[in-house]
DNA sequence: AACCATACCAAGCAAGTGCTTGGTTTGTGA
DNA sequence: TCACAAACCAAGCACTTGCTTGGTATGGTT
């Protein structure tokens, strides 16, 4: 089953978190555009971490403003409540992505030069540092009621169109065998598991990673 | 990101489940070798059911017992602890789906017949009876500690070893290009994914499914 | 200096959590 | 018929949860 890949062999922490985000090092945590270093920000590259690591639900409202360095209190002065706080990390999380698509795909010529483009870039969102942003909006989203999901979806239509975009033309031209739409979940979903085995620091660089890829969904 | 493929688009219960197994239907949960209608047999059924739908960390005891049917202090009498009842639903996945793989790859002979065989049962094991279960074991992977992980870990390490078998004599014969780990990787988390998509109920068949897999895993 | 909105703290509430406890029912074998 | 263990109930304990409340610094503007 499949299901053995998600073996994710990180050290899942045994005592709470109490030590500050300084101690940490913000390296570790997730660098996107809208999250600055005011405290809105800080505690939402905290929350993503923190979220990522331990879940959501077990991720509490006092353990993510001790690492932040206030108080829990205080926390809501700047979001009404703990489900605003993962809604915002996902909403970073589509729009940082969608841009980074947007401009990557812009870079090269040629559908399969794309495709390679797309390939590499969700890698990169995945892996990377808006990585556990990432996870957070992949294995965080059943935690949402379909209300709040809504207004997320729309933005997620809008980064899928561009894959299917490139896709459809690529199966015109020969280039993919089947329907786009099977295509497209086969292979994200490839990429996205990644994240569970892919290490960064390993031999293989997520350039290689995306030329395999791109192999495996050529017609033939 | 590949993180947008993960919408399941099923509906997030609104109010507590408070009916009983009966009225949701047995049909509605998994059904394992291990699992009969024994009251351990019938909570474990439930529970693979709840986790999946809502997660571990926000289904109460109380909630499990309510739609088993007893008190939920009962629940410690067959189980120690909740961790307990998610650490049986796990093994019990395993071992069904070794135990199922092992008979289906003896079925058939030669190299790709082989690999499309193990590819059908993985998609059997995470999108037909025994799903619930799978995606628990799957996407709760990190709610266990460590220790609780071990002993699943070498179940894991079996059914691995079952796969790679098959690959590293496919690669000496030419039928898969790429390293075998990497390719084991790929493709089971292309096969995992399915279960954020993929409908039963719909048009695409299983088959169809594991042929488009082994044309996209075979060496070209 | 006076003002004021923003950011924060210290304390705690109401609701819910996993689990325990002491006692009652139920099924089975002698 | 009676003993006994397994299965279960009713109640609640100890603790944690998200969030609120009333008050205090802080830093910029006039």
């Amino acid at each position: 089953m499949s299901g053995f890949i998600n073996w994710r062999n990180k050290l899942r922490p045994i005592t709470r978190l109490t030590r500050s985000i300084e101690e940490h090092g913000l390296d570790a945590l997730p660098q996107m555009g809208g999250l600055d270093n005011s405290a809105r920000g800080k505690v939402l590259r905290v929350a993503a971490y923190l979220f990522q690591q331990k879940g959501y639900a077990r991720t509490t409202v006092r353990e993510l403003a001790t690492m932040v360095g206030i108080q829990s209190g205080s926390l809501f002065h700047h979001f009404k409540t703990k489900d605003e706080i993962l809604i915002a990390i996902m909403q970073e999380a589509i729009c940082f992505n969608t841009a980074r698509l947007e401009h990557d795909i812009q870079q090269v010529t040629g559908t399969i030069n794309q495709i390679k483009a797309l390939i590499l870039a969700e890698l990169q969102s995945i892996n990377g540092d808006s990585g556990s942003a990432m996870a957070v909006l992949v294995f965080e989203w059943d935690t949402l009621t379909q209300k709040q999901q809504a207004p997320l979806l729309n933005m997620r239509d809008n980064y899928e169109n561009i894959w299917l975009d490139v896709l459809k033309r690529a199966q015109a031209e020969g280039i993919i065998q089947h329907s786009p739409f099977i295509w497209r979940r086969l292979i994200g979903g490839a990429i996205a598991w990644t994240v569970t085995w892919y290490n960064p620091k390993g031999t293989m660089s997520l350039e290689q990673l995306s030329e395999v890829l791109l192999q495996m969904g050529q017609s033939h």
